[in-house]
DNA sequence: CAGGCAGTTTGCGATAGCGCAAAACGGGCC
DNA sequence: GGCCCGTTTTGCGCTATCGCAAACTGCCTG
């Protein structure tokens, strides 16, 4: 059995419902695993052996095109799930999962899902919840590279991950884990020069500050104007 | 009760794996309804009531920004399910849907849903299925958009609502419903201006034939061609 | 049968963003 | 402490695509 506090995890969505004394039998057919940063944690096409819950650190799944470009399809935060491929049919996985911090994630086999749900509907009632959501997610981010230019989709983007994973600084939020210009871009359908550009921008008018994969939102307030600004309402 | 032949809707997807004998108790739940060419069958941001499975016609679920633009998330044929908001945990639907053509529907009140799924919970796992394929082509749709240029897309989309809903014609397949170079703008993130000068060239080299709301494709092989072709690997 | 209208086509700039290339930078590793 | 490599910055031309405007067309309506 893993050797996690159950404590620590029965706030998580995913076990909402679920009585704390029944948590001690899903945690049984679990076990945990710690992946290194920069480690792949399963690739896309491979066989849906598993599916995860992420305890600590931050996954980036990303889809590889045929010809090798890719897309950040979403950061995976502490306490959310991934690798769900089986809950929705797949056999295998439609994305690849890389650690991009020190990493540690609870690990079932594909194979105890159709048993837990039967033994606890409450999970297969919080995961369609969750996968709702991420559909409408989805949506939100085609509805946005649909109508709106770079720049407001980078601002969005950066909102976003603020608030799933920023941590507040002296003066302003910082993302929690290490994030490229290329990844930025790979999230909004843009080039990292494109994201480099409009980074250093905001840098010189003082919205971030920015290194090395490393972003401080310096005045959210600020980037939330422009990631709603309506583009031909701009400035005089 | 809906005067509809079980035997007739037995094999949706949606009721996979439920027993024929029970497939009239859940009809027993449902009212069908018509909807006449254009109109609406529930508005974005209202109040989720009910969910629907459509028999007949075509369904537009479309997203509109707070500033009025629009974009088509699908189209529904007959046979799918639309307007789940409730499966997913959603209070409000997420999107708008209208009849493209005159339609019939099958309609269940959202509150009958917990009982339908406690009691047929194939029910349940196959609107995951469902919900989880829509995620996954979202996610292919938000990587043709971020890796492919217009014309592909354009074909990719085009290739698609054949496939849905493509009806054979002596020379060519024929998209079943009506649809304009604007819904087709709307499903691929451009113009309706761009669409149309990609469709009027297409016409020229005989790979489709199209008038109003009308299209056909003459040559899908070709088309297909267009959709996969790497842009820098173009004709001499 | 004549309008009228929604949908379509097309021309003509304007431009946001791309792509290439090269230089600067910053950190970690040996 | 210095070197090397991955990341970032920036210049510069290019072009796919947009945006506006205007003309056209086929349908449906009265």
């Amino acid at each position: 059995m893993a050797k996690v506090d159950t404590s620590l995890i029965a706030h998580l969505p995913l076990f909402a419902g679920v009585k704390p004394e029944d948590l001690d039998e899903i945690l049984r057919e679990a076990r945990s695993a710690r992946y290194p940063k920069n480690t792949a944690i399963f690739e896309q096409g491979a066989d849906a052996q598993s599916f995860f819950l992420l305890l600590h650190g931050h996954v980036r799944a990303a889809k590889t095109t045929p010809t090798g470009e890719q897309i950040v399809v979403r950061y995976v935060a502490p306490g959310e799930t991934f690798g769900l491929a089986m809950a929705i049919g797949a056999a295998q996985y439609p994305a690849t999962a890389m650690a991009v911090d020190d990493s540690v994630a609870l690990i079932w086999p594909t194979s105890a899902w159709p048993r837990l749900i039967e033994r606890f509907p409450a999970l297969a009632a919080n995961t369609m919840q969750t996968v709702g959501k991420r559909l409408q997610e989805s949506h939100t981010r085609i509805l946005e590279m649909s109508t709106q230019q770079v720049e407001q989709r980078v601002a969005h983007a950066l909102l976003r991950l603020a608030s799933q994973s920023g941590k507040k600084r002296d003066h302003g939020i910082e993302i929690d884990f290490p994030i490229s210009r290329q990844d930025i871009a790979q999230m909004t359908g843009t080039t990292l020069h494109t994201v480099s550009r409009i980074l250093s921008g905001w840098e010189s008018q003082g919205l971030v500050e920015s290194g090395r994969q490393r972003i401080i939102l310096r005045d959210p307030h600020k980037i939330v104007v422009l990631a709603e600004r309506n583009p031909d309402s701009g400035a005089a």
